[in-house]
DNA sequence: CCCTGATTCGC
DNA sequence: GCGAATCAGG
């Protein structure tokens, strides 16, 4: 891939937005995250303050998912902030553990559902879950993005759907073979 | 181990 | 100029 104006520009957008070089690389495709780091100090672009997890744009403002929980005797009131770093992406939720008498629901197969990380295509790795989430033909499209255990392209969870028919509720299905 | 940017140096 | 290898760090 030749360095094009466009993917020059594009670049010094991202750059500036605080991606990180392995992030640009993946939308720019076709180079690597040192291909990146060596054009931007080619380019004389300021360079990040301090190396290492210092760089971080605030990727996200205030989504509070509220995944459901497994039944929780617990009822005491906590607030704590739960932050985890999969490539550039730092996630900064706070989760608020209030009394649940209203969730006593459990999902079915008493399977928790784990939180969507909303991840583009891009930005999947070895070991994040490639469960599609929302229609691919609209612009909200993402996946799932948790971590997936070993080689697997499915996290825990979506790994039991992946061929299990949603009619389960019946067990109408594991019946063929 | 995962990740980050920084630097070097053969191409 | 380019970027893989390497280094240094969280």
């Amino acid at each position: 891939m030749n360095w094009t104006d466009e993917r020059v520009e594009k670049l010094k957008k991202l750059w500036a937005e605080g991606l990180s070089a392995s992030q640009i690389a993946a939308q720019l495709g076709g180079v690597s995250r040192n291909a990146v780091i060596g054009k931007v100090h080619r380019l004389s672009l300021p360079g990040r303050a301090k190396a290492g997890g210092t760089a971080n744009a605030a990727r996200t403002p205030k989504r509070n998912t509220s995944a459901p929980r497994a039944p929780n005797y617990a009822s005491r009131v906590a607030t704590r902030t739960v932050t985890r770093q999969q490539g550039a992406t730092m996630l900064k939720e706070e989760i608020e553990i209030e009394t649940i008498e209203e969730m006593e629901y459990v999902p079915r197969g008493n399977v928790v559902v784990p939180i969507s990380r909303r991840l583009g295509l891009t930005e999947l790795t070895e070991r994040t879950c490639k469960w599609p989430v929302g229609d691919p033909l609209k612009d909200d499209f993402h996946f799932c993005g948790c971590e997936s255990p070993d080689n697997s392209p499915y996290c825990s969870y979506h790994q039991k759907l992946a061929y299990q028919p949603v009619n389960e509720r019946r067990r109408a299905a594991a019946r063929a073979s």
